[in-house]
DNA sequence: AATGGCCCCAACCGCCGGTCA
DNA sequence: ATGACCGGCGGTTGGGGCCAT
Protein backbone atom coordinates (compact mmCIF):
# COMPACT_ATOMS: atom_id res chain seq x y z
CA UNK A 1 0.00 0.00 0.00
CA UNK A 2 1.42 3.31 -0.75
CA UNK A 3 0.77 6.34 1.40
CA UNK A 4 -2.04 8.50 1.32
CA UNK A 5 -1.93 11.62 -0.73
CA UNK A 6 -0.56 14.42 -0.24
CA UNK A 7 -3.55 16.95 -0.68
CA UNK A 8 -6.69 16.30 -2.27
CA UNK A 9 -6.42 17.68 -6.33
CA UNK A 10 -10.33 19.23 -5.77
CA UNK A 11 -10.38 22.63 -4.30
CA UNK A 12 -6.40 23.41 -4.25
CA UNK A 13 -5.91 26.83 -5.46
CA UNK A 14 -3.89 27.89 -8.16
CA UNK A 15 -2.46 30.75 -9.54
CA UNK A 16 -0.56 33.44 -7.78
CA UNK A 17 0.18 33.41 -4.25
CA UNK A 18 -1.24 36.36 -1.77
CA UNK A 19 0.37 38.05 0.03
CA UNK A 20 -1.62 36.53 3.33
CA UNK A 21 -1.36 33.15 1.57
CA UNK A 22 3.02 33.91 1.88
CA UNK A 23 2.40 35.23 5.32
CA UNK A 24 0.86 32.09 6.22
CA UNK A 25 3.19 29.96 4.83
CA UNK A 26 6.38 31.83 6.12
CA UNK A 27 4.71 31.86 9.70
CA UNK A 28 4.61 27.92 9.07
CA UNK A 29 8.19 27.15 8.06
CA UNK A 30 9.49 29.53 10.63
CA UNK A 31 7.67 27.68 13.49
CA UNK A 32 8.72 24.24 11.73
CA UNK A 33 11.19 24.73 9.55
CA UNK A 34 11.08 23.83 5.56
CA UNK A 35 10.17 20.41 4.90
CA UNK A 36 7.50 17.76 5.17
CA UNK A 37 5.28 19.38 2.77
CA UNK A 38 2.48 17.63 2.37
CA UNK A 39 1.68 18.60 5.97
CA UNK A 40 2.22 22.20 5.36
CA UNK A 41 -1.65 22.72 3.42
CA UNK A 42 -3.35 20.87 6.32
CA UNK A 43 -1.16 22.92 8.77
CA UNK A 44 -1.60 25.87 7.47
CA UNK A 45 -4.96 26.11 5.76
CA UNK A 46 -3.82 26.65 2.61
CA UNK A 47 -5.82 25.69 -0.10
CA UNK A 48 -2.65 24.89 -1.82
CA UNK A 49 -1.02 21.85 -3.02
CA UNK A 50 1.86 20.60 -0.96
CA UNK A 51 4.01 21.03 -4.33
CA UNK A 52 2.98 24.69 -4.89
CA UNK A 53 3.54 25.17 -1.26
CA UNK A 54 7.22 24.07 -1.99
CA UNK A 55 7.85 25.95 -4.92
CA UNK A 56 6.76 28.80 -3.47
CA UNK A 57 9.12 29.03 -0.75
CA UNK A 58 11.99 27.36 -2.92
CA UNK A 59 11.36 30.02 -5.59
CA UNK A 60 10.43 32.69 -3.85
CA UNK A 61 10.30 33.07 -0.11
CA UNK A 62 13.19 31.19 1.24
CA UNK A 63 15.81 33.76 2.54
CA UNK A 64 19.06 34.62 0.44
CA UNK A 65 17.34 34.96 -2.84
CA UNK A 66 18.43 38.00 -4.75
CA UNK A 67 15.71 39.21 -7.19
CA UNK A 68 16.31 41.83 -9.79
CA UNK A 69 18.96 41.82 -12.85
CA UNK A 70 21.88 40.15 -13.63
CA UNK A 71 24.61 40.93 -13.20
CA UNK A 72 27.59 40.82 -15.71
CA UNK A 73 29.37 38.19 -13.82
CA UNK A 74 26.26 36.23 -13.05
CA UNK A 75 25.36 36.57 -16.76
CA UNK A 76 29.03 35.15 -18.28
CA UNK A 77 28.93 32.51 -15.10
CA UNK A 78 25.19 31.28 -16.38
CA UNK A 79 26.49 31.05 -19.73
CA UNK A 80 29.78 29.48 -19.37
CA UNK A 81 27.90 26.79 -16.95
CA UNK A 82 25.54 26.41 -18.95
CA UNK A 83 27.82 25.55 -21.55
CA UNK A 84 29.59 23.15 -19.00
CA UNK A 85 26.24 21.34 -17.64
CA UNK A 86 23.52 22.19 -20.18
CA UNK A 87 20.26 22.85 -19.14
CA UNK A 88 20.93 20.99 -15.79
CA UNK A 89 19.42 24.73 -14.18
CA UNK A 90 19.33 23.08 -10.56
CA UNK A 91 23.13 22.61 -10.99
CA UNK A 92 23.91 25.95 -12.59
CA UNK A 93 21.97 27.50 -9.83
CA UNK A 94 23.92 25.46 -6.96
CA UNK A 95 26.70 28.08 -8.31
CA UNK A 96 24.98 31.01 -7.87
CA UNK A 97 23.81 31.16 -4.29
CA UNK A 98 21.37 33.88 -4.23
CA UNK A 99 19.22 32.76 -7.65
CA UNK A 100 17.05 30.43 -7.86
CA UNK A 101 16.88 27.53 -10.99
CA UNK A 102 13.83 29.18 -11.99
CA UNK A 103 14.84 32.64 -12.19
CA UNK A 104 18.58 31.32 -13.77
CA UNK A 105 16.11 29.29 -16.43
CA UNK A 106 13.93 31.97 -17.07
CA UNK A 107 17.09 34.36 -17.67
CA UNK A 108 18.53 31.95 -19.93
CA UNK A 109 15.47 31.97 -22.50
CA UNK A 110 14.73 35.02 -22.12
CA UNK A 111 17.78 36.87 -22.24
CA UNK A 112 21.12 34.90 -22.85
CA UNK A 113 19.37 32.76 -25.67
CA UNK A 114 18.95 35.75 -27.79
CA UNK A 115 22.19 37.34 -26.56
CA UNK A 116 24.36 34.74 -27.65
CA UNK A 117 22.36 34.12 -30.68
CA UNK A 118 22.93 37.73 -32.21
CA UNK A 119 26.48 37.54 -30.86
CA UNK A 120 26.69 34.21 -32.80
CA UNK A 121 24.80 36.08 -35.87
CA UNK A 122 26.41 39.20 -35.88
CA UNK A 123 29.77 38.10 -35.39
CA UNK A 124 32.27 34.82 -35.17
CA UNK A 125 31.68 34.70 -31.73
CA UNK A 126 29.73 30.81 -31.25
CA UNK A 127 28.10 30.42 -28.06
CA UNK A 128 29.14 27.72 -25.72
CA UNK A 129 25.93 25.87 -25.38
CA UNK A 130 23.62 23.77 -26.57
CA UNK A 131 22.50 24.87 -29.61
CA UNK A 132 25.81 25.24 -30.87
CA UNK A 133 25.77 21.86 -32.80
CA UNK A 134 27.08 23.49 -35.97
CA UNK A 135 30.71 22.99 -34.35
CA UNK A 136 33.16 22.88 -36.45
CA UNK A 137 34.27 19.21 -35.99
CA UNK A 138 37.62 19.16 -35.48
CA UNK A 139 37.26 21.88 -32.49
CA UNK A 140 34.71 19.73 -31.04
CA UNK A 141 37.14 16.38 -32.10
CA UNK A 142 40.18 17.93 -30.13
CA UNK A 143 37.72 19.15 -27.29
CA UNK A 144 36.39 15.97 -26.55
CA UNK A 145 39.15 14.03 -26.41
CA UNK A 146 40.56 16.07 -23.87
CA UNK A 147 37.29 15.22 -22.24
CA UNK A 148 37.61 12.02 -22.55
CA UNK A 149 41.65 12.18 -21.48
CA UNK A 150 40.58 14.30 -18.13
CA UNK A 151 37.34 11.95 -17.57
CA UNK A 152 40.37 9.10 -17.19
CA UNK A 153 42.15 10.86 -15.21
CA UNK A 154 39.48 11.47 -12.75
CA UNK A 155 38.59 7.89 -12.68
CA UNK A 156 42.05 7.25 -11.62
CA UNK A 157 41.73 9.56 -8.97
CA UNK A 158 38.53 8.66 -7.71
CA UNK A 159 39.75 5.45 -7.75
CA UNK A 160 42.78 6.21 -5.99
CA UNK A 161 41.11 8.52 -3.51
CA UNK A 162 38.11 5.82 -1.96
CA UNK A 163 40.60 3.57 -1.82
CA UNK A 164 42.82 5.85 0.60
CA UNK A 165 39.72 7.22 2.36
CA UNK A 166 36.33 5.14 2.30
CA UNK A 167 36.02 6.59 5.61
CA UNK A 168 36.24 10.13 6.00
CA UNK A 169 36.26 12.25 9.27
CA UNK A 170 33.22 13.29 10.72
CA UNK A 171 33.98 16.85 10.02
CA UNK A 172 34.36 15.44 6.03
CA UNK A 173 31.25 13.83 6.40
CA UNK A 174 29.01 16.82 6.46
CA UNK A 175 29.24 17.50 2.82
CA UNK A 176 27.05 19.31 0.58
CA UNK A 177 26.77 17.62 -2.73
CA UNK A 178 27.87 19.65 -5.21
CA UNK A 179 25.74 19.60 -8.43
CA UNK A 180 22.87 20.29 -6.04
CA UNK A 181 24.39 22.67 -3.39
CA UNK A 182 22.77 19.83 -0.99
CA UNK A 183 23.44 18.24 2.70
CA UNK A 184 23.63 15.06 1.99
CA UNK A 185 21.33 12.72 3.70
CA UNK A 186 23.83 11.54 6.28
CA UNK A 187 23.81 14.89 7.66
CA UNK A 188 22.42 17.87 9.06
CA UNK A 189 23.60 21.92 8.54
CA UNK A 190 23.94 24.70 11.86
CA UNK A 191 20.18 24.81 11.42
CA UNK A 192 20.17 27.68 14.19
CA UNK A 193 22.04 30.15 12.47
CA UNK A 194 20.91 29.18 9.02
CA UNK A 195 17.44 29.85 10.03
CA UNK A 196 18.12 32.92 12.15
CA UNK A 197 19.02 34.67 8.91
CA UNK A 198 16.40 32.52 7.29
CA UNK A 199 13.39 34.27 9.60
CA UNK A 200 15.08 38.37 9.86
CA UNK A 201 15.56 37.97 5.53
CA UNK A 202 11.51 37.09 5.45
CA UNK A 203 10.83 40.03 7.85
CA UNK A 204 12.73 42.21 5.37
CA UNK A 205 10.40 40.36 3.07
CA UNK A 206 6.87 40.68 4.11
CA UNK A 207 6.28 43.84 5.30
CA UNK A 208 4.58 44.17 8.61
CA UNK A 209 6.14 40.79 9.73
CA UNK A 210 6.99 41.46 13.74
CA UNK A 211 7.36 38.14 15.38
CA UNK A 212 10.32 37.51 16.86
CA UNK A 213 11.94 34.90 15.04
CA UNK A 214 14.25 33.98 18.00
CA UNK A 215 11.33 32.73 20.54
CA UNK A 216 10.08 30.39 17.62
CA UNK A 217 12.84 28.87 16.39
CA UNK A 218 12.83 25.52 17.90
CA UNK A 219 14.30 22.84 15.59
CA UNK A 220 11.91 20.05 15.67
CA UNK A 221 12.49 18.42 12.26
CA UNK A 222 13.23 15.15 12.42
CA UNK A 223 15.93 13.54 10.50
CA UNK A 224 13.69 12.65 7.43
CA UNK A 225 12.69 15.94 7.37
CA UNK A 226 15.16 18.20 7.52
CA UNK A 227 17.69 16.13 5.68
CA UNK A 228 15.76 17.62 2.58
CA UNK A 229 14.36 20.38 3.78
CA UNK A 230 17.40 22.08 4.91
CA UNK A 231 19.05 20.89 1.71
CA UNK A 232 18.85 24.30 -0.25
CA UNK A 233 18.97 26.88 2.31
CA UNK A 234 21.88 25.71 4.32
CA UNK A 235 23.55 24.53 1.48
CA UNK A 236 23.48 27.47 -0.11
CA UNK A 237 22.24 30.94 1.42
CA UNK A 238 23.22 31.15 4.92
CA UNK A 239 24.69 35.16 4.72
CA UNK A 240 27.68 36.08 6.34
CA UNK A 241 27.17 38.66 8.32
CA UNK A 242 27.97 41.45 5.80
CA UNK A 243 25.02 39.88 3.41
CA UNK A 244 27.48 37.71 1.48
CA UNK A 245 25.96 34.57 0.80
CA UNK A 246 28.02 32.01 1.88
CA UNK A 247 27.56 27.98 1.85
CA UNK A 248 28.68 26.56 5.86
CA UNK A 249 28.93 23.21 6.36
CA UNK A 250 29.20 21.04 9.83
CA UNK A 251 32.94 22.27 9.88
CA UNK A 252 32.45 25.81 9.29
CA UNK A 253 34.15 26.10 5.83
CA UNK A 254 32.36 29.03 3.84
CA UNK A 255 31.61 27.30 0.20
CA UNK A 256 30.88 30.01 -1.33
CA UNK A 257 34.46 31.88 -0.30
CA UNK A 258 35.95 28.53 -1.19
CA UNK A 259 33.94 29.15 -4.53
CA UNK A 260 34.75 32.84 -5.44
CA UNK A 261 38.27 31.62 -5.02
CA UNK A 262 37.74 29.15 -7.34
CA UNK A 263 35.58 31.49 -9.97
CA UNK A 264 37.71 35.08 -9.18
CA UNK A 265 34.71 36.23 -8.12
CA UNK A 266 35.29 40.11 -8.17
CA UNK A 267 35.96 39.99 -12.29
CA UNK A 268 34.72 37.05 -13.87
CA UNK A 269 35.46 38.38 -17.39
CA UNK A 270 36.21 36.79 -21.02
CA UNK A 271 40.06 36.30 -19.91
CA UNK A 272 39.44 35.03 -16.56
CA UNK A 273 42.89 35.13 -15.58
CA UNK A 274 41.24 35.33 -12.01
CA UNK A 275 40.16 31.73 -13.03
CA UNK A 276 43.45 30.57 -14.76
CA UNK A 277 45.26 32.48 -11.44
CA UNK A 278 43.34 30.81 -8.36
CA UNK A 279 42.97 27.23 -9.80
CA UNK A 280 45.76 25.38 -11.85
CA UNK A 281 44.64 21.98 -13.05
CA UNK A 282 47.48 20.56 -10.59
CA UNK A 283 45.58 21.81 -7.60
CA UNK A 284 41.97 21.32 -8.97
CA UNK A 285 41.37 18.08 -9.33
CA UNK A 286 40.11 15.39 -6.24
CA UNK A 287 43.18 16.98 -4.93
CA UNK A 288 42.20 19.12 -2.11
CA UNK A 289 40.52 16.17 -0.21
CA UNK A 290 40.28 17.86 3.18
CA UNK A 291 37.18 19.88 1.50
CA UNK A 292 36.06 17.07 0.23
CA UNK A 293 32.59 19.05 -0.54
CA UNK A 294 33.55 21.25 -2.50
CA UNK A 295 34.20 18.31 -5.27
CA UNK A 296 31.45 19.27 -8.14
CA UNK A 297 33.02 22.89 -7.70
CA UNK A 298 36.51 21.66 -7.98
CA UNK A 299 36.02 18.98 -10.86
CA UNK A 300 34.16 21.76 -12.78
CA UNK A 301 37.41 24.04 -12.82
CA UNK A 302 38.61 21.91 -15.15
CA UNK A 303 36.45 22.02 -17.81
CA UNK A 304 36.48 26.05 -17.11
CA UNK A 305 40.53 25.97 -18.14
CA UNK A 306 39.47 23.70 -20.99
CA UNK A 307 36.55 26.56 -21.94
CA UNK A 308 39.30 29.12 -21.13
CA UNK A 309 41.94 27.99 -23.25
CA UNK A 310 39.65 27.03 -26.64
CA UNK A 311 39.27 31.20 -26.26
CA UNK A 312 36.50 32.55 -28.26
CA UNK A 313 36.65 29.12 -30.36
CA UNK A 314 33.06 27.28 -30.16
CA UNK A 315 32.19 24.36 -28.91
CA UNK A 316 29.94 21.64 -28.87
CA UNK A 317 27.72 20.69 -25.98
CA UNK A 318 29.48 18.79 -23.52
CA UNK A 319 28.28 15.16 -23.08
CA UNK A 320 26.16 14.93 -20.29
CA UNK A 321 27.04 11.46 -19.45
CA UNK A 322 30.70 12.05 -19.27
CA UNK A 323 30.30 15.17 -17.18
CA UNK A 324 27.74 13.37 -14.68
CA UNK A 325 30.74 10.91 -14.38
CA UNK A 326 32.54 13.52 -12.72
CA UNK A 327 29.18 14.58 -10.44
CA UNK A 328 29.08 10.89 -9.50
CA UNK A 329 32.32 10.74 -8.50
CA UNK A 330 32.21 14.14 -6.77
CA UNK A 331 29.25 13.56 -4.98
CA UNK A 332 31.36 10.26 -3.57
CA UNK A 333 33.23 12.27 -1.63
C1' DA B 1 -6.31 57.35 -24.75
C1' DA B 2 -6.83 52.89 -27.00
C1' DT B 3 -4.94 48.94 -28.93
C1' DG B 4 -2.03 45.30 -30.21
C1' DG B 5 2.23 42.93 -29.82
C1' DC B 6 6.05 41.62 -27.17
C1' DC B 7 8.46 40.48 -23.01
C1' DC B 8 9.05 38.68 -18.54
C1' DC B 9 8.55 35.63 -14.85
C1' DA B 10 5.75 33.18 -11.38
C1' DA B 11 3.60 29.14 -11.38
C1' DC B 12 2.07 24.92 -13.34
C1' DC B 13 2.86 20.38 -15.60
C1' DG B 14 4.80 16.09 -16.15
C1' DC B 15 8.46 13.08 -15.40
C1' DC B 16 11.85 10.61 -12.54
C1' DG B 17 14.26 8.47 -8.66
C1' DG B 18 13.84 7.49 -4.02
C1' DT B 19 11.04 6.35 -0.12
C1' DC B 20 7.50 4.46 2.52
C1' DA B 21 3.50 1.67 4.02
C1' DA C 1 7.62 -7.14 -3.67
C1' DT C 2 4.50 -3.76 -4.89
C1' DG C 3 2.46 0.41 -5.75
C1' DA C 4 1.59 5.04 -4.49
C1' DC C 5 3.49 9.26 -2.78
C1' DC C 6 7.22 12.75 -2.04
C1' DG C 7 10.59 15.82 -3.42
C1' DG C 8 13.26 17.53 -7.07
C1' DC C 9 13.89 18.83 -11.63
C1' DG C 10 13.40 20.82 -16.40
C1' DG C 11 10.06 22.38 -19.79
C1' DT C 12 6.22 25.11 -20.67
C1' DT C 13 2.52 28.37 -20.11
C1' DG C 14 -0.30 32.34 -19.39
C1' DG C 15 -1.28 36.61 -17.32
C1' DG C 16 0.33 41.10 -16.31
C1' DG C 17 3.27 44.86 -17.53
C1' DC C 18 5.59 47.57 -20.91
C1' DC C 19 6.15 49.79 -25.20
C1' DA C 20 5.31 51.26 -29.85
C1' DT C 21 1.88 52.75 -32.93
Amino acid sequence: MGRPPCCDKVGVKKGPWTPEEDILLVSYIQEHGPGNWRAVPTNTGLLRCSKSCRLRWTNYLRPGIRRGSFTDHEEKMIIHLQALLGNRWAAIASYLPQRTDNDIKNYWNTHLKKKLRKLQEGSDYHPRNGSSDNSEPILRGQWERRLQTDIHMARQALFDALSLDKNPTPSSSSEVKPSTGCYSSTTKPAQGSTYAYSTDNIAKLLEGWTKDPASKREQKHTQSTSQHSFKRMAGTESMSSEGTPTAVNNSGIELSGAFEELFGMESLDSTNSDLSQSMSPETSIFQDESKPDLGGQVQLSTFEEWLFEEGSTQLGKVDLSEISLYENAAELF
